[in-house]
DNA sequence: GCCAACGTTGGC
DNA sequence: GCCAACGTTGGC
């Protein structure tokens, strides 16, 4: 199983908004980046990914399962971009705060520092498990 | 095909 | 609200 990491801006679409939705989950559009769409062309159904709230909170909250693999976007007009769905798995205990990440050096090399505008990432299984362990699970 | 200008994202 | 980083666009 991979790992990755979404982002979202908590007054666009919020992690409460996404557990709102159940276990049917929610199409995760408007992605309209070519690095972010390899990304998610390489999820599969399963992955998890953490999910990460930008300028407001700056704070990863939850956890993400991806139940349906990359598709067409429906909100794309020109075809060339996609999406998946994701359903809100677990909550983090304790949110793992931006700065808490900055701080920790093993997670010095996280796509989340270095490639701050990139809203889809890989993760890898260390900085998963550590992110994990730092939220209280 | 190069590169300057411009737009967008996101941290501060 | 500012600015750095980076992707995209368009002139040559």
């Amino acid at each position: 199983m991979a790992y990755w990491l979404v982002k979202s801006e908590p007054s666009v679409w919020s992690w409460d908004q996404q557990v709102a939705k159940g276990a049917k989950g929610e199409a995760w559009t408007g992605v309209r980046n070519h690095s972010a769409k390899l990304h998610m062309m390489a999820m599969k159904k399963g992955d998890r990914a953490f999910y990460y709230h930008s300028n407001e909170g700056k704070e990863i909250v939850g956890i993400a399962e991806i139940i349906r693999e990359a598709y067409p976007d429906p909100t794309d007009t020109s075809g060339k971009f996609v999406c998946v769905d994701i359903k809100a798995d677990k909550k983090l205990k304790t949110p793992v705060t931006l700065v808490a990440i900055k701080a920790e050096p093993r997670l010095a090399e996280m796509a989340l520092l270095k490639y701050s505008r990139l809203s889809v990432q890989p993760v890898t299984a260390e900085e998963w498990k550590l992110v994990c362990k730092m939220g209280g699970l």
